[in-house]
DNA sequence: CGCCTTACATGATGACCATCATATGAAGCC
DNA sequence: GGCTTCATATGATGGTCATCATGTAAGGCG
């Protein structure tokens, strides 16, 4: 075996990478120390040489998701600004395609109701998020929205909300009603342009 | 011993409730069969008398929470009808008591994000507990709402969302923030009449 | 050439957990 | 008064899990 120089942070980082999704997928406790690492290639050893304990690799990862998700928002937006920006956003986040791929979705929706498992040293990490994204959300609003950071705080709670929701329920038509009805609602409190869409209460 | 007639079904009853208040508070993997009978005043193997698994007792504790949530939705709302019922039940829904109190709180909120934990067994009574939710929300638009299956389904993301934000939220200012902002804006949506209380962003 | 550090592997430990086979003890019936 | 039934108790089984002590191979440095 031929140790690079930065092996061990690259190890890391593909372990945090892989924590990272299984959390999003499973939650907090549904991520095994062993699964994880062999999942790496490794073996469950190994990891406390990279992390104090699972707690500590959790707070981690929950910051590298943030992290991620702040990257990915970029893609979306690109060169956009102010509400086409944020348009662009809502349309990408409320989709069937985010809904099902939470491994790499936004993690505030992932962790909404894992308040419970979340363990206290993840919980600062995710307040940071938190208020990153209100902050953004409220930075692309129509300058002449009266109080951006409110309604910012009340997008984001619908947005992640109706995803969460939308994961939760089995009923694919009612899954899809409630990511396209939030998507509309969104879009409108936000002062932008609605498209023309049939409500899919209506059309069958 | 002597056993009333319908003792087995009186420990039942005990069992599912103490159940539902451990998955609202720890989540459904959070319960464990032993303490959970401990806290009833019983061993861990009468369990199997009861219920044929642990994911049948979960399945069968959803479908209590949600026939008591239902019956508090009556006591909150008492003899008011349409918007005047709507805005006691968003009033009450978003406050830090029911933040703080999970295990007597809404089986919506509690569940969002645990989607993965829920065993399948437990799906359909969620499904039936939102559809239900959507429906009786919808019920209590002012009668001038265009499509109020629709609107009702974006205040439930909303609704649910922000409370179990605020659960997640380590911070208890952003907590009431997001309580609070999600409160007002419900209102509104709504078409209720706004209570005149400053934002919290700016009083300080 | 040989020692030491580094990155990981092996294997063990103790805790917890769901599940179930079997025992117990009381109540009601004959 | 013995027998059955029924709700619950006891104790075992097999599994999973986080954690840690110790072993091992390889590279770099003397």
């Amino acid at each position: 075996m031929r140790y690079s120089s930065d092996q061990k942070l690259q190890t890391r980082n593909r372990v945090l990478k892989a924590a990272a999704a299984q959390i999003r997928t499973h939650g907090p406790q549904g991520v095994g120390v062993a699964a994880l690492m062999q999942e790496v290639g490794l073996t469950h050893g190994g990891f406390y040489a990279h992390f104090a304990s699972k707690d500590a690799l959790i707070a981690a990862a929950v910051k590298t998701m943030f992290e991620d998700a702040a990257a990915q928002r970029g893609r979306v937006i690109e060169d956009r600004s102010g509400p086409a920006a944020l348009g662009a956003f809502i349309d990408s986040y409320l989709t069937a395609d985010h809904r099902d791929r939470p491994d790499r979705g936004c993690p505030v929706a992932c962790l909404l109701g894992q308040s419970a498992q979340l363990p206290a040293l993840a919980r600062p990490a995710f307040d940071t998020g938190v208020r990153g994204m209100v902050r953004l959300m409220a930075s692309y609003l129509p300058e002449t929205t009266p109080d951006p950071m409110a309604l910012a705080s009340s997008l984001i709670a619908e947005l992640a909300g109706a995803l969460a929701l939308s994961r939760a329920v089995e009923d694919e038509a009612l899954s899809l009603r409630l990511l396209e009805q939030s998507r509309l609602a969104l879009r409108a409190r936000a002062g932008l342009a609605i498209p023309n869409t049939e409500s899919p209460y209506h059309d069958h």
